[in-house]
DNA sequence: ATGTTTGTACTGACCGGTCAGTCTAGAGAA
DNA sequence: TTCTCTAGACTGACCGGTCAGTACAAACAT
């Protein structure tokens, strides 16, 4: 015994909860079900987050600041290839390295109306500005507007070629699946 | 006043549910909600549909319906441009038709371990193979397995860029959007 | 001492589902 | 025409269960 990392609580619940509220969203997900797969009373739930509705947009500012700080770094790491590729390939991890948070942002980014629709607004404007810088880079004179929808486009490719990948054909290996998304996506 | 067509009790219910369950999600969004919106007792739901998962079923299997239908005469329909674009036409259009029914669709598609996965299963095949068809179509001695993933690629691509359009920038023209879209996805 | 966690028990609101009964249009009989 | 009967569509009050959130005393940690 002995390991006592502060905010470890804190994490069992985060994680424990990203993985459920995935598979059968947030609604459907109880309380009482997180505590007991993070291992931890129901207590601790609310004594680290107030209530489920804070908990679920700690999850969501959690993710998205580990999300964008990955994209913007892809982003400004060389022109190696192109900045929109480094972009995808830099997603496309993300996506494989927690595919539970994937498929959170994937059900709740076009949900209006709720209460942490600030948050999920928040991880949708800075995925979506990196995206659009990167395909704006490639091709200056563009129209801003535009880059905005291909750069969503080029996110939406991503996220469900990704999820598809990890969910129907998960024996596929990584660079397959990234040269195929990349073949779709990339502009002559 | 007159009118008595049949079965506008179950369309209204329908309309109601889709529109609710595409903003609130669907364990968020309870039955006495969606009779309220469709301007309906709460019997009249469980005299047209067994159950709420029912009703949701009906949903799904109504609108992977029309979309697959509309989708397989799109790619049908004389190789004018190239079949993937004829589809991600047809897909936009969809998406702009019934914006609810593509937000349902977005959000539920990767979840795993729900009752109705069985019909959401459905759509996710159909659709998806539509798609790899067309990728594949025009572009023979294609591994199968790239095809299914460029497939999804192309359908991510234009249901994100579509909710987006729609969410975020909804003044700007179909015709702007779709080539924005398509100078994205197509393949040199 | 202070901050954190646990376990249990409890409450009040809400929600899915039921059910006895109403309404309406049509069919047959007088 | 008028009355009765029937069947299907629809209604809304109600019931049992579930769930977010609270309360708190004891254990544990630093």
């Amino acid at each position: 015994m002995s390991e006592l990392p502060v905010g470890a609580t804190r994490r069992q619940i985060i994680d424990a909860a990203v993985r459920l509220i995935a598979d059968h969203g947030f609604s459907a997900t109880s309380v009482d079900q997180i505590a007991e797969a993070a291992g931890v009373a129901k207590g601790s739930v609310y004594y680290n987050f107030g209530s489920k509705a804070d908990l679920f947009t700690s999850i969501l500012t959690e993710g998205i600041t580990r999300l964008t700080a990955n994209l913007r770094t892809a982003l400004e790491t060389g022109p190696e290839p192109t900045p929109l590729e480094r972009l995808v390939t830099a997603l496309l991890r993300q996506i494989r390295d927690n595919p539970a948070f994937a498929k959170v942002v994937a059900a709740e980014v076009f949900r209006t109306g709720r209460d942490w629709q600030e948050s999920i607004g928040l991880i949708h404007d800075q995925a979506m500005a990196v995206f659009a810088e990167a395909v704006g880079l490639g091709d200056p004179d563009l129209d801003p507007l535009d880059a905005r929808v291909m750069g969503s486009a080029a996110f939406g490719a991503t996220l469900v070629a990704g999820l598809e990948w990890l969910t129907y054909q998960p024996d596929r290996s990584p660079t397959d699946v990234l040269a195929a998304i990349l073949r779709m996506v990339r502009r002559a």
